[in-house]
Parts: structure tokens; sequence; C-alpha cells
DNA sequence: CTAAACCTTCCCGTGCGCTGGAAGGTCAAG
DNA sequence: CTTGACCTTCCAGCGCACGGGAAGGTTTAG
């Protein structure tokens, strides 16, 4: 199968597709006589992985690794569970902060209906924001 | 005051506040005979202002839209109320994505702890995160 | 006078996951 | 034979908010 009727078949954009070869997700495939790339069937299943992978919040470079260990035979069940973990981690403290935000912005918005629009001009910039 | 002391005073660094000017964030200070920048103690609040909007999680751009309005002696009051609604609504989108996420993450945990490494082999490449 | 600290502009690189486009080769239908 | 769809590689850019560093001018302390 060509590039195009496995991009087709997968959804996954030709342009990702060498994207994805190039960062070591997708094993570098057979090439025709002329040249053109000839995939195997399994590759679906690669690119459907690599889809779930980072529908799970994964990088490129992370999925790399996995399938890096993969290759070498090894079973990367460790290394993945790390990632969860790591991951978890991540959204957890991104959650943190964004409440934070949130928080400000909330006052904000309670601060702009307290105040007069007319007593603006005697702010440096925004009495809304800085109301110091 | 030349960049340097207001960069120790404002606590933000000479790269940036030049990088602000371009952005539209510090008007243009005068300048020294010799070409240096030479500001006036009001840029201090501007500083602060910006980071404080920065805090609240506003752009640049948007940061520089405001004082663009500001500058042109009107009120940004109406205008900021709206990026104050639009930050909101992103950030309660982005919390919903990332909690999906991190159910996904949370289900492939499962897995991990559910599923046997010896039985990896018979995955196209990681049976945690492709059980399909 | 000299050295160090400070300033100027300019351009490039960062991370991330692609996407666009140029310049050219290949293949199948009509 | 030609047209058009397909394929190849390579190079460049995006958005965001800076940071590094080069090459040069200025100021200040000793």
């Amino acid at each position: 199968m060509r590039i195009g009727e496995l991009s087709e078949r997968s959804g996954v954009p030709t342009k990702t597709i060498r994207y994805w070869e190039q960062s070591g997700l997708v094993a570098e495939p057979a090439r025709t006589g002329s040249g053109y790339r000839d995939y195997h069937d399994d590759t679906l299943a690669v690119l459907r992985f690599v889809r779930s992978a980072q529908a799970a919040g994964f990088t490129v470079a992370e999925i790399a690794q996995i399938i890096d260990i993969r290759s070498r035979g090894e079973a990367p069940c460790e290394h993945v569970t790390t990632l969860i973990e790591r991951h978890l981690a991540d959204i957890d403290q991104r959650m943190t902060e964004l409440r934070q935000v949130r928080t400000q912005l909330r006052a904000l918005a309670a601060n702009a209906d307290a105040l007069d629009p007319a007593s603006c001009t005697d702010a440096p910039v925004c009495q809304i924001i800085d109301n110091t």
C-alpha cells in the first residue's frame, strides 16, 4: 500500500505520516522500485496506536521512546507506567494553575462590575486589572 | 533612569523590556544624547501592570490592545470585560479537555495494573495504551 | 588611560507538531 | 503522447514570549 492509501484508510495526512516516520513513530517502510513508500497493513495499527497515545496526552517524543523500547524487543510497560504517572502529575499541576488564573479573572470581572468607567482616567493603564 | 536600573527595580529583564516596547506594551522612552533609553518613573507602574495582566492570563497582543485603546484617550473597560469573559470561557474549555485526558490516563493506569507484562508481545506496540 | 560595566541594534534559536510549497520523478487512463 | 494524480526530497514557517550572542559605542571607577 502506498502512502496515499494509508493516509486515506487511517485518516492521517501524508505529511504527518512522513513526519512521524522521521520522528521514529513509524518504521521506515519498504520502497517500490521507483522509490515510493510501500506499507504493510500492520502500519494501520501503529498509526491508530499513535493517535491513541496522543489522545492520552503523550508527546511525539514520548511515543517514540515507547516504540523504540518495543522495537528492541523489550516490554515498555514500566516506562509507560512512569509516563502515565508523570502526565497525571503534570495535569494536576496545570489544573491548579488554571484554577488560580480563573480565580484571578473572576476577581477582575467582579472589579469591572464594581468600578466606574469614568474613574478610569485615574489609573495608569486600566483600573480593572491594575487597581493598586 | 536607564534600562538597567528599570530592570533592577522592576525585576523585568532588559531583553523583555525592549521586547515589550517593540510589541507596543511600553511607550518608546526618551533617549539620552548617546542614544540610551531614558525612562520616567511612571514606567514602573506600566511594567507592573503588564505583569498583572500576564498573571491573569492575557497575552502580549491583548495587553497591547488595551494599552493602545488607553493611549487613544478612551477607556478600555468594555474591551477588557470582553477579554475577561473570553479567557474564562477558554479556561473552562481547557479544564474540560484536561479532565478528559486525566480520565483517559487513569483508565490506562488501571489497565497497566491489570495487564500482564508477559502478554505484551501480543500487542502491536503497547497493550496498556492500545488494547483494541 | 584602561578595564569593566553598561548600552545599542540586529539576527537567530527555542519547543511542538505539524503544514505549505517548490522542484522534480512515476504511473495509469484516454 | 499527454494530462493529471500521485509520489519523492528538502526547505521554510507557524505561534508565543522571549533569550543568546555578536559587533560595536558609552560611561564610570580607579
